[in-house]
DNA sequence: TTTACTGCAAATCTTTTGCATCAAC
DNA sequence: GTTGATGCAAAAGATTTGCAGTAAA
């Protein structure tokens, strides 16, 4: 699986005819460097060092922009919070410890059992790219 | 599994040292009636024909009481929705249609493989008492 | 009578939107 | 120069909270 650069995203963006801009530069560089999702909230603050005349609606505006090209996924990580994580790092579920917080990443084909079930029980098609499963991590089970 | 009446609810109610006011009579009575999950917005509305001075915070104190007690169960319907559904109706997950919004239950057991896969692979305990998984019911795949 | 509960209004918090201005192309 | 993007402020929607009055026990 190829690391696509934050230069390929530019490339991207322009080739679909949309402006690069320092805020979209600056949001997209937050969104590279990190390692696991991000939120809205968090990429503003971590972006206000660079650039600091960003306004939050812009990040907002930016990120749905990326959801709709496909440059990002959105995932649902309960409680009203939402993360956003970069589509070439892959497909992956994140378990989430309800105590300490501790995010793992699982493969996406854990799930393919429970998708194969759904679609033969049920005729249900789920869409199991990113789920965000809520538990207890190894330590915290204690 | 023994259908858990109103009457029972009310009565572990007491027994806990809180006081039963209609509000928390009118709100029970709708969560015992739903079929489904429902939303604060919607025991709010349905509440309001037979209780018209009923206020919507209210209607948030008593969930938020129901699930500190453990009558009501919290479900994360994803988008920032949360739906409540009683104890006593048993664990069961929930396949929600993209398209259409169908939800259709499933039980608690299709989980089960999973969740020894996460135990086994990553000594995660998950917690997957009702999840809400989205995806195309089988009208709308086609 | 006591004090937990409620209604009301205002405060939060997150996300969205309208609009005039600005800058990428 | 065009027109899409931004900043700002205000709106919107969901949930929470402070407080004084009310009612369940």
């Amino acid at each position: 699986m190829a690391q696509e650069s934050t230069g390929d995203m530019r490339e991207r963006l322009r080739k679909l005819g949309y402006r690069l801009t320092p805020q979209r530069v600056a949001v997209l560089s937050v969104i590279e460097k990190s390692q696991d999702h991000v939120a809205a909230e968090e990429i503003y603050t971590r972006v206000a060092g660079k650039c600091p005349r960003l306004n939050i609606s812009t990040v907002y505006r930016t990120l749905e922009l990326l959801k709709k090209v496909g440059l990002l996924y959105e995932i649902d990580l309960g409680e009203g919070c939402v993360g956003y994580h970069p589509e070439d790092k892959g497909h992956h579920h994140h378990l989430i410890c309800r105590k300490c917080g501790a995010i793992i990443d699982v493969s996406e084909s854990v799930m393919f059992p429970i998708e194969a079930i759904l679609q033969q029980a049920f005729n249900f098609k789920p869409d199991l790219k990113h789920m965000a499963i809520f538990g207890l991590c190894e330590n915290c089970q204690k």
